[in-house]
DNA sequence: TTGAAAGCGCTACCAG
DNA sequence: CTGGTAGCGCTTTCAA
């Protein structure tokens, strides 16, 4: 058994409150006293004040809790994620304080557990999929928390971006081209929804809020150009890999008339999309692929994408959190994104 | 102010030791009185028990903690350790604990005190560079841990692959090609090393144990050909960070005899080196590179590497920590590694 | 500068 | 099935 402040605390016969100023208020004892009781404590083998006794009493914990979604290990798949981790990995450094991260069970009540349950001062809550239920846990536990949710709810803290304005943008340039015949590639597009294309009535079915954010966005542009949402072609890509992303466009060989071009809501989907047209050949090659995101690997493979800063993003998240903003309206932050036009897109093959 | 659990006992008029069971241990009382506690407990507004109090008096936690050596916000910047961190994610999901995420100060004295006030069950250490005062800060805290460190030290639990025998297996595929004048480019080679080609007397003095085994066994291997350890150059590249490996080679060109190959001793570096070959042009082209762990963008790059089973390395890890083998032999997984030779290495140019 | 007292919020044993 | 008792290990007024 290791000792215990009290053990310390009678060995040299100091009081406990004595002990533990010797360790975090040091200016609260002389030199010398602290020394000897430092000592004792090293020889006995006390390995300092325990963590969580110090934080039940101290009513903090030094800890802000990470909350994904999808699966944790999923989660380190996609690169923007890590990013986003990255963020708030340098924030909380700067801060000293460590990150909880909380894998959620599938089901709502586990996940609902999972977040009771989690010591923690504060939460970022990373883009989740139906995430208001988890929302309100931690708002019943009375923890600040930021999220990065589709759209801010009025009062919440908030770190995002103008999703449906940024798909909008990367459909322009495609709508721009010629393209009018095009699929569009989500994620979970409808929930237990197969690989390959599917027929949604609304895009407002949609159940994941960026995924139904970007659709709308990408809606809109050919909207625009007169090409309506039943004549889109919806691809469903169940995972956000690069594998799903392949799959899901490999199901397009089964249409009579293929789309020019594949709009996704990711750069790892998009990156599948290029897998398997790559290893399609021939016409299919021409046709015109986006991402969103714009990951490393979006550079090298040309990839034509949206760019929305991923560290930033992760940053101003845990910032938010760590210091709240006086004015509650500072309490939202829009991040700016970019299109980034690369060599995945081009003008319609004249056929 | 949330109200505690006392309070829900009172507002019930049941003891609060039954409230505590309505949360635990649900069979302990009849379902009627439970949903009592619970409906009047939602009422109240009462979160649940207080995972920090619970802690405190179960003496667990739920939470493994992770510590990197380098920079946590770097320890992402790797996609090798991103692989080793989705392994744990993955474990942890399993045995529904979390993940604590220790930064850990550059200051030895501040990473110990990090590793001390972390309310965790035990620890997972990535590779840390001068790990052994971490290590005995966790022992001093009588927690498990499991390492990864370039060698096991007996007793303890840890998984690993033979750093040395699997550097040495690239080496020798390259001397195998004919090449004698090659470099070595690591990261952090010695400390404070600046970019570049540097003086290394004995490969004993490089501090970073990962990277001195690794430098060994390239050394091995061109020993074993007549290429004695001061004929290599030996490259510094700070950070482990594609840039950093870029400079490093780019630093080459001081060299009147500049080396047929580099083997560097990570993914990262060796493809920062392939840029920098790459934007040279000429017949710098033909120098041949080599990395170390197989990350997914060795692929893409053509770079010949080693493999080794990065998702399995931290799944092991964390599994050797959830269920400590009864048989204390049991507690050092080796992992294989293979070289894997892909277009990034060749025959000597004849000049 | 030091120490005594009073819990932080909860769980687990054990007797009823 | 229920409740009293006894802390888990520490910090923090506050008075000496």
């Amino acid at each position: 058994m290791k000792p215990t402040l009290r053990a310390v605390a009678e060995a040299v016969g100091v009081s406990r409150s004595t002990v533990s100023n010797a360790y975090s208020r040091p200016d609260q004892l002389s030199t010398e006293l602290r020394r000897r009781i430092l000592d004792t404590a090293r020889q006995m083998g006390y390995p300092g004040p325990d963590p969580t006794a110090r934080s039940l009493r101290r009513g903090f914990v030094g800890a802000v809790g990470v909350l994904f979604t999808s699966r944790l290990s999923y989660a380190f798949t996609d690169p923007f994620a890590v990013r986003f981790l990255t963020g708030i990995a340098e924030a909380a450094e700067r801060h000293g304080s460590s990150l909880l991260l909380v894998p959620l069970p599938a089901d709502p009540a586990g996940a609902g557990k999972a977040v009771e349950n989690a010591a923690v001062d504060g939460f970022c809550v990373y883009c989740a999929g139906d995430e208001e239920g988890i929302l309100d846990t931690i708002r019943g536990r009375g923890l600040p928390f930021v999220t990065t949710a589709a759209r801010p709810r009025a009062g919440d803290r908030w770190v995002g971006i103008d999703e449906r304005a940024a798909a909008r943008s990367v459909a322009e340039h495609l709508a721009g081209l010629g393209h009018r015949r095009v699929a569009l590639l989500g994620d979970d597009v409808l929930s237990d929804a197969a690989t390959g294309p599917l027929r949604v009535a609304d895009v407002a079915d949609v159940p994941h809020p960026t995924t139904r954010e970007r659709l709308a966005g990408f809606a809109d542009a050919f909207a625009a150009v007169g090409v309506a949402w039943p004549e889109l072609t919806i691809l469903s890509a169940p995972g956000n890999t690069r594998a799903a992303g392949a799959a899901a466009v490999r199901a397009l060989d089964a249409l009579a008339e293929p789309p020019t071009a594949v709009l996704a809501c990711s750069d790892v989907l998009a990156l599948g999309a290029l897998d398997a047209l790559a290893a399609a050949g021939g016409p299919r090659r021409a046709i015109s692929v986006t991402g969103f995101d714009d990951i490393a690997e979006a550079a090298t493979a040309g990839l034509t994408t949206v760019r929305q800063p991923g560290e930033e993003k992760g940053r101003s998240a845990a910032e938010l959190l760590f210091d709240p903003p006086a004015d509650a309206s500072a309490g939202q932050i829009l991040l700016p994104t970019t299109l980034v036009v690369r060599t995945s897109s081009g003008p319609l093959p004249r056929s």
